[in-house]
DNA sequence: AAATATTTTTAGGTATGCCTAAAATATTTT
DNA sequence: AAAATATTTTAGGCATACCTAAAAATATTT
């Protein structure tokens, strides 16, 4: 049984894992979870003796296959709560994230698994982020972001990068929403901006908005 | 925004409030919550500080207002998860309280009315007790036990005194499920033993058992 | 490769929430 | 009402999870 500290703590490495190669360092948790390096260093130690990650010291950690399934079914929580909001309390997908990572400790398998029955199974959750299944297994899909996208060219948005209240709400008030196509019509050469046209609009967005839409082609 | 201790503190208060006149003791909370008497009491200093209860060394500590409608807030939490469980994720009425302990817990004003409302509305939980409304009020039902009852009056059961597991399941067993109506049909002189009648079976069950089933008499 | 800068760890401190044992207060018995 | 008993509080510890500041290790620059 983890404390919540240390699920957090888990939970980080996991994501920071993602964009990097080697170990985890402790800075970039302790920026990513609000605390102290000293802090970080003191869980690390601790998770290592749990045989959740691999620690060296100067050097970072890595998660073992314990830490990864770890990580993975706290995810698999986070996000069916998600969807769980949004489908059937009529959360919007912006107010749904500080809930989930309350609920996401909670402790009962048959509940995430009653929970993800009652869902239908659904493969991603409100972000367009993918599930784990129970075993941690995650199905991969290639991901493109708008902005690598030729002129001409149209994506399906199946995901955001930045899942941040702000951006979300930015993406409402454009209409833009998980699974709509979106065609990029041409590129501003000043800044880069997109001409972009949706089912029924055209409009244009910052090429950093345009590098926080994951799209695949079509 | 209080602590999980702190939330389970109050819990216990207003339960062990129902029976007893004045001020909770230290030590009833301290069995209850299966701590020790001298954790209670830096508690009770604690609450006492936050204008949650009245707490005069020695006597005992009673809920403020303030300390009432956290209670309540809490229990409606906890209650209304216990619905969710069983109606809508298919949990039996002995495995639900422990998550919900847990569940109760959760910060989230709206998740609360959002669930209260894809619940519609319910009045009871799986075990007969009554969900308090969100201004923490609740609707008061009269209740007999079934001991209380005279040999060929007949009551609809409504809630359990003691909802632990083995009771509850013991009731599955012999199919008494809320909701159903007994009719008392003759005493044993000897144990106070019951033979009752439910609508197609009859069977005996001891009077301890009958003192922790809540009727109303029809 | 030496100097400087950055990162990480260690050392030592704080608040919370638990504990045991001893002291203080309240209650019951005689 | 005094003695015996039970309850409650205080005093002093312990683990967790945070913190700051200083020391140590690593990385970068010159």
């Amino acid at each position: 049984m983890l404390t919540f500290s240390e699920e957090n703590h888990i939970k980080s490495i996991f994501h920071l894992s993602a964009s990097s190669q080697d170990g985890v360092s402790t800075n970039s948790i302790a920026e990513n979870l609000n605390t102290k390096a000293s802090s970080v260093t003191e869980m690390l130690k601790k998770l290592s003796e749990k045989s959740l990650i691999v620690y060296k010291k100067y050097h970072g950690a890595q998660l073992t296959e314990l830490g990864r399934k770890t990580a993975l079914n706290i995810i698999r929580k986070h996000r069916l709560w998600e969807v769980f909001l949004v489908e059937k309390l009529n959360f919007k997908w912006d107010e749904v994230h500080d809930i989930a990572e309350q609920l996401e400790h909670i402790q009962s398998e048959k509940l995430t698994n009653q929970l993800d029955k009652f869902l239908d199974f659904p493969t991603h959750d409100p972000h367009g982020d993918p599930i784990p299944n129970t075993a941690g297994f995650i199905k991969f899909t290639p991901k493109l972001k708008l902005s690598d996208l030729n002129i001409g060219e149209t994506g399906k948005f199946i995901g955001v990068k930045d899942s941040s209240s702000t951006f979300l709400k930015y993406l409402d008030k454009r209409k833009i929403s998980l699974g709509c196509n979106i065609k990029v019509l041409h590129q501003e050469d000043f800044d880069q901006s997109l001409h972009i046209g949706l089912v029924d609009t055209n409009l244009t967005i910052s090429i950093k908005s345009a590098s926080n839409l994951y799209i695949t082609k079509i």
